[in-house]
DNA sequence: CAATAATCGAGACGGTACGTCTTGTCTTCAC
DNA sequence: GTGAAGACAAGACGTACCGTCTCGATTATTG
């Protein structure tokens, strides 16, 4: 999809138009209802776009909504710097959640779904949406599992899925709401089962 | 979908082997490929059924998908009884693992995808797989909490959530494989991180 | 495209209306405009009718036109009986000129052309329109050539296309309009320029 | 097509390469399937050649096919001089008839077929393929008719039709192959129903 | 023992999306 | 001013499923 090679020698360029049309279209039909729901005939029509123009740059519908939830950062959430690693994991985790409460919750558990019948769309998801963020979370995890002695054998990426899972958890099953309760109190009971004390604000007591 | 009511008063009645020879070439051609590629003129062409006849049955294919999964008890994981929760626990989730380890999982996962598009298909799937075992999940760990005293102010759900999140993040995102590795340690790892130490066959030390 | 064979047994019956309504449409579209600029998918919009119910009974919108053409005998020319062979031979040349000079002329040479690229397509016509019409020619023919003595080593097949091709050559290289002054003379030049007198109405004289 | 004008100002000449890659390539393609098989795409594909070169000069396809079919003079016919006009016509028949039983035949008649959607394309393939032949044809029937005394009210524009028609519905319909047997009897016994007698090789007898 | 009623298979129906293809136009850079 | 490269909107291609429907045939219970 990132065809950012210098072979952009003759030829026509690419429209910068359609491109962000299609990208703007197709996230807005997605929210207005489900990813699995809309189609490339109809992100065209809505986009006044034909439909070789779509094909020509994405392989997927999949992959133009990724391609659309990346590009306009939908879930922003920085990894706060200059604090104790529990704390800055409980913010972003906290922001995380936020944000997955409301429709980018949506897209994203979406996205995977359509992943489980295309490897290549969960590979592209993976590759541009977790495993940078990940990537940021590790350190922190790193952090922490040396400062707080926590360890055990648990690695920093088993740890990392021990604490984000369960949101993701919430997201795919639905069985329980990802609401200001679950936000709130998580975290803090999470970080207590190990023995490390939170206040509400998620800063650390004592 | 369960018509048991008494409105069997006159009429032919329901074929058992049209409804049986459906819900067995589902299942088939769910783990042949994937639950989101069968359709349901391809059941009944391969079931030898007429497509009204499914459709009088069942709603959709996840439902037909659903049916044939929880009447043939895909995803058998006895709870342990008579011995300390948390090696109940152990024992169930790797039970849980190692059948998720293979195509099991995959329809699981599939289903759920399926469901991300149609919140019935989410709510029957729950109703018939997600409680009933989550229920019994829920009175070992409630067990834990009491005799670790870990409680905090973690709910039982929360716990349980929290425990087998995981196993669903690697069937869901396929980042990391549900491999002999993680079955053998990540139960070890979690109850250690909890203070509860239990040596590589999940049983209590000490 | 003829399934007038008994396996009419089970299923839901064809629907005869769909079949009218899509000949119907098929010979406007192709009146108001040429065989060649209609579509499969403007027949089937234009008709209210699904393409898959086309093609179901359809090979090609060839073969649609062909139906509708054959099937509303848009082309009548009964060969007249009772009279001398040359007497009805005029005759027939001339309805049938008369008819060529109007859309249906252009209908039978478009569909010609559509036969030019797919050979299959003229099999049909010819078997269609073009046999059985021939047929009946060839007797009178075989008449003519033995009550005039006119044979030579001409066949009868020969003699026919003789006398109707130049009606042929008009409509596919329009170079010259089949017009009233061809319609009227050339049967009569024809036929003396073989020693046989017709007058304008194409009646033998003498 | 014929830009032969004066309009030879300034700027990069017209590319002869460019030109002559295009017809052979048409040609070329024309011969493997038809015509109607044929697209701009193809050829400018296949040629190494932009499409906006070819539309720049050629309206259509078929533009490309009859400049390609008249440039290498496709079917040669030259109208033998100082013999008996009956003799010319039939020699001349034959040498088309030759021509047409192989794939200059088929051009011939993919491009009328065409032309039937389109006037324009029959328009210039009748100046620069038809007439132009037709003229030299005219001349020697003109002769024919007067020496023989045939003329009857018969023009020489109809019997040129008369006689070259056959040849094209053989063509059009393929009913009948365009064979040896066909070339060597079509032009005597077709004199012979006029009263002229020639031999095997086309001589006049007597 | 017929009448009733719900089932079954087969498969046609109007829709609609698929991913590919061609059309004729356009835009950019190289010559 | 060409030319090659190639993007663009438009829209048809033929196939596949969707969910509904209409058949005739079958199989129970009910009157």
């Amino acid at each position: 999809m990132n065809d950012d090679v210098q072979k952009r020698k003759s030829g026509r360029p690419r429209s910068e138009a359609a491109r962000a049309t299609v990208l703007a279209t197709a996230l807005r039909l997605a929210r207005e209802d489900t990813v699995q729901s809309i189609t490339m005939e109809g992100i065209a029509r809505a986009a006044g776009v034909s439909k070789a123009t779509i094909y020509r740059w994405w392989n997927s519908k999949a992959s133009v909504v990724i391609d659309a939830f990346v590009e306009n950062h939908i879930v922003r959430t920085p990894m706060p710097r200059d604090c104790h690693p529990a704390e800055a994991l409980v913010h972003h985790w906290r922001l995380l959640a936020e944000q997955y409460s409301d429709w980018p919750g949506d897209l994203v558990v979406q996205i995977l779904a359509e992943g489980q019948s295309d490897p290549e769309v969960l590979r592209e998801f993976r590759e541009r949406f977790h495993y940078g963020r990940r990537a940021v979370v590790r350190e922190v995890v790193d952090d922490l599992l040396r400062v707080c002695n926590l360890s055990g054998d648990m690695s920093a990426e088993d740890f990392a899925d021990l604490f984000y899972a369960p949101l993701y958890m919430r997201l795919m099953w639905r069985h329980r709401a990802i609401d200001a309760a679950f936000i709130a109190e998580f975290p803090i009971n999470f970080f207590r089962l190990l023995g490390v004390e939170l206040d509400e604000d998620g800063r650390l007591r004592g």
